[in-house]
RNA sequence: UGGGGCGUCGCCAAGCGGUAAGGCAGCGGAUUUUGAUUCCGCCAUUCGGAGGUUCGAUCCCUCCCGCCCCAG
């Protein structure tokens, strides 16, 4: 399985001349499978290899929940991960930062009626910022994630790269790296882009990794039990509410416990009976108020973004055609971009169901694997 | 206290003599590096109450209770 077309292919996702014990790579632990395997593959093609580990928050040491990542259980996996690879493994206390940059972020989103995306602020800030930021104070060349995503050297000369969609569109994370700005993408490293889940586990297991059969990751990392609304209220007690749940027309048809438990295009936990399915379909952060609907009331074509980051070509007046994803779990649908003045907007042909303020809408060049990532943006409310 | 209609799971709603569809909500699970969506599973020994007819009633009859409408 750890062929040479495999250390080959590691070497060509670092993509730099050389000898690579010359090659200092920091690769950035989490304590999981990916990150893991990660490293010791970058070991393997003969790297400099360095594992940080970010610990992010403290539940205290018991938390060992599965699917978890950055603190107890899972720093004590990197390092054992790296000391078993062979590589010099350092954990970095950024508790403090993860709390005002993405923890804070969270909670002031979803007390506005918005529906945050912390993995997307961790990538803006704590990782590929301060952790980046680290890693070129310790000389490293390049920093390594475990993300399934492609990066590619534009080949043009200079040292500028873009990212692609991976070959494993089930484990497409470009969504969450949207916003990894052109001198970031250029510094980062994803050697997984290129291999399938399974051949990465499968690696794992070769490698008689002790991560190999860890559940992935998944929930948000900073809420213990899932309950990210408890965290919410422990955090502002006072911002958190009940209030009407109301129809279109402004009918109110029951009571929310706070519009914290809710996103656009939600339709459980709202605990009305009645004749068809309801949708949230507008949350008033101002008048604590849930608006729900039918599901052809979330149809939307016209979504503006926020905090554009563009990777392509310079954009003009005309608009773009592009494919955008509004949701994770969703494909890339065929849309428009343009600008109205400053402000980017995105037209989904076709429309889309549940565009949420505060989530993404992550643009492409085309769908499938191996597409370009154009960027995004924030959805802005409508 | 005249006439008509209705009362089936928390909500909507089929069944109208042969032994309780479905949807919504809820719960559980699968999926998911956010929150959701989606998918799968579970969810009325009982049909407003009491009698009666019948081999057998949610469906027929009687009375009672409660709604709604039209009249007064």
């Amino acid at each position: 399985m750890i062929g040479q077309s495999l250390i080959d292919g590691v070497r060509a996702t670092v993509g730099l001349a050389g000898d690579p014990a010359g090659i200092r790579v920091v690769c950035a632990m989490s304590g999981g499978v990916d990150s893991t395997v990660t490293a010791a593959l970058l070991k393997q093609a003969g790297f400099d290899v360095v594992g940080i580990t970010l610990q992010l928050y403290d539940h205290g040491e018991a938390v060992r929940r599965k699917g978890a990542c950055c603190a107890g259980q899972d720093i004590h996996d990197a390092r054992r991960a790296a000391s078993a690879i062979g590589i010099p493994h350092y954990v970095l206390d950024f508790e403090s930062r993860f709390k005002e940059a993405v923890i804070d972020d969270f909670v002031e989103s979803y007390l506005g009626g918005e529906t945050p995306i912390p993995c997307v602020t961790c990538n803006q800030t704590v990782k590929f910022a301060d952790l980046l930021a680290r890693s070129q104070e310790l000389d490293a060349a390049v920093l390594a994630t475990g993300h399934y995503v492609e990066s590619r050297a534009r080949g043009d000369g200079t040292s500028r790269r873009d990212m692609f969609t991976p070959a494993d569109l089930s484990r497409d994370q470009s969504y969450f790296l949207f916003a990894t700005t052109q001198p970031q993408i250029d510094y980062l490293r994803f050697p997984l882009g290129t291999l399938t889940k399974a051949e990465t586990r499968a690696i794992a297991a070769e490698l008689g990794l002790e991560v190999a059969d860890k559940p992935d990751s998944q929930d948000i990392c900073f809420v213990p039990d899932g309950d990210y609304a408890a965290l919410i209220r422990k955090l502002r007690p006072e911002g958190v509410a009940p209030g009407d749940i109301v129809d279109l027309d402004g009918r109110v048809l029951g009571q929310h416990e706070g519009i914290i438990h809710y996103t656009i295009g939600q339709r459980r936990g709202l605990g009305i009976g009645g004749t068809e399915p309801l949708y949230v379909v507008r949350i008033d952060a101002k008048a604590r108020r849930v608006i729900v609907g039918p599901r052809e009331a979330l149809r939307q074509e016209d979504i503006r973004v926020n905090g554009l980051n563009w990777l392509g070509a310079p954009l003009e007046a005309t608009p773009r055609a592009v494919y955008a994803k509004i949701r994770s779990a969703r494909p890339p649908v065929p849309a428009d971009i343009r600008l109205e003045g400053d402000a980017p907007v995105v037209t989904v042909r076709g429309g889309e169901y549940g565009v949420s303020p505060g989530q993404a809408c992550v643009l492409y060049a085309g769908e499938g694997p191996g597409q370009r990532v154009l960027g995004g943006g924030f959805i802005g409310r409508a």
